[in-house]
DNA sequence: CATGAATGAGTTTTCATTCAT
DNA sequence: CATGAATGAAAACTCATTCAT
């Protein structure tokens, strides 16, 4: 037992440094663009030396890439999630875009990742926009489901209602973002809401 | 006459050298952020020498700026054009957010200062995003007007109505960009009227 | 003509600078491993910033390699120089050894080349070596056309002795560099003349 | 018994990590500069901790220090081991080459050794060419007692002809380095050993 | 004694800006 | 005015060494 907790201590301590850089890079990376952050800042940020940096993550590059990997974990879980709820598909819909912009609003890696995915860089995995195209596939899959079970008007075409659900979403969250730092995206949503439900509903 | 002719062609030939720099910054800045483009690559972009750029701009923020300043004219003749426009305020209001649409697929300045507005850094003109609030103010103002020539139905709140109208349009701005560099924004605008047109229409 | 002036100047200035890059970086590798010069040493030692260095090379490792390929331009002209030359074989062969030693002793250059070939270094060119082996070669190819004029004794195995006279001369570098620098690898290598005129001449 | 058992476990275990350090690291300075090679590199070739090796040697510097004393050693002892042979002076200075080039070719620590012993490093011992000059005067002292002997010629003047001794013995060590890592080395010190004999022999 | 995470001084590299031609 | 080489301050990155466990 005691050695047992002798080598969790001795990782406990990684761990700590790792997660601290890695939040801390994300709250630098949402301030400002990829190339325009230092690492230094990064560092004084997280309150970790440049050197660990380096031993954590190897390079800026990998840095930036392990915040859009947690963001995407964040982001997923709360995709994932929205299976396990009960109602029609509309108020699913509802429902996902409310969870999804509380999350923005309030997950400091969630955001710097949303800078980040956004970022013109090709050091940067290109595939950090995946979470947006399952978001925006599971939004059309549930209005098709919505359409069957009558929570959505017959008349609505999918692929359209997704397509204007992803407009709606979107803006919100970039002027959300541009005003506060997305403090008033759930709020934004909340306004929009009427507007999708009245368009989509029955 | 000669010297005039010399000193004209002279002129000639700095108009032209600033004018192939400004176009030639805005196409790189808009392919990468403001921190992640080198003046390297716009002087290799614009066929014009490093050292020139010091010369017409000063240093780089001037030249962003100097784009940015370039997109704003353009943005804002846009808006002006509305005035002149015959029509009522509902349909001013979605031919407003055409020749937008269009201006922003189009013109490579306009591209480039609207990644360079967006761009968090603190050498780029904070006032960099006017147009955009000023297309906010306009929509307003044709949302309120709409309500009083009847094009747009009484019980609409002329506020929301904006915040929505504008929602849209980012959303579509973004993702079309993200897409396809906008090729696809005018489109995308004229598959999101229709919902527009409900919402707001009598 | 002053135009001409003009721009030649401007070159003029251009390839000291890398003139000066160069034989300075010579002179440092020469004196310390790959690994162990430090670029900040070469740019005292050249009188050049660091920043020139990577106008005019890229990186440490293309410097080097310009180093190597100055290098192997000494040499062989050294080895093409032997076509000309009159005389039998093994006159020519002993002539060859004194002309690079002297090459070797004296040039700046070839010393740095000389120890970048022997360093292991993954970024050095792997071809560095192809100087040594083309010397080998026309060691070889001298002796047997010493065979054929007499020169050199009939019964003298070509392949043998071309290894035999490379040992010697290597040796005779490896240890006139350890003792002073390659200063005394003519004397030595004229110390050593006598063995080997006995062990191929007639 | 059982705390000395215990405290022979301890020493032992603490000898066997200086082994695998000391051979490790012979085994890495011997395929890089001291400069190129890395702590880290060294740990990872001998499976010990890079914290291990400050216990057991200090600092780089003392550890490429341990590696040459280790090669000084086994160089001496062959060099010893000559005064116990019988025969005469030239069949000793035959055989002293060929087991010299047969340690060098198969001791991974002498191996290391040689490269760091050419390494132009200031960390490193100066005196760490010993068995160098120390293998010199060796040749040197058997040739003269074989013009006493009667097995060298006595017009063979003893100073000239260890110097012929040693270029040639150096420059296979060096060619046979660089060709593959001295395992070529005793063939080619065989098929030159001929050249010794005739010039020097009776 | 052993481990491996952490540190920070030192190194390479980048790039906006200057300047001689 | 235009050019492109040169500069130097600042950035990314490395690695010997230390130290808590």
């Amino acid at each position: 037992m005691v050695e047992r907790r002798a080598a969790s201590l001795k990782q406990q301590r990684s761990i700590e440094t790792r997660e601290a850089l890695l939040s801390g890079a994300a709250r630098v990376f949402s301030d400002l663009s990829y190339s325009g952050t230092r690492l230094r800042t990064i560092a004084n940020e997280s309150g970790i030396s440049e050197g660990a940096m380096y031993f954590h993550f190897g390079t800026k590059a990998e840095l930036a890439n392990a915040v859009l990997a947690e963001q995407q974990e964040r982001m997923t879980e709360v995709l994932a999630s929205m299976q396990e709820e009960e109602g029609d598909a509309l108020e699913k819909l509802v429902l996902l875009m409310n969870r999804l912009a509380v999350l923005i609003s309030t997950d400091r890696i969630v955001q710097g990742g949303i800078r980040l995915a956004a970022d013109p860089n090709v050091e940067i995995t290109a595939d950090a926009r995946d979470p947006y195209f399952e978001w925006i596939a599971i939004a059309q899959s549930l209005i098709e489901e919505g359409v069957r079970d009558g929570s959505i008007r017959a008349d609505v075409v999918p692929a359209a209602a997704a397509e204007y659900a992803n407009a709606l979403f979107v803006g919100a969250q970039v002027l959300s973002g541009l005003e506060d730092g997305w403090v008033s995206f759930p709020s934004r949503i909340d306004r929009l809401t009427p507007f999708l439900r009245r368009e989509l509903g029955d």
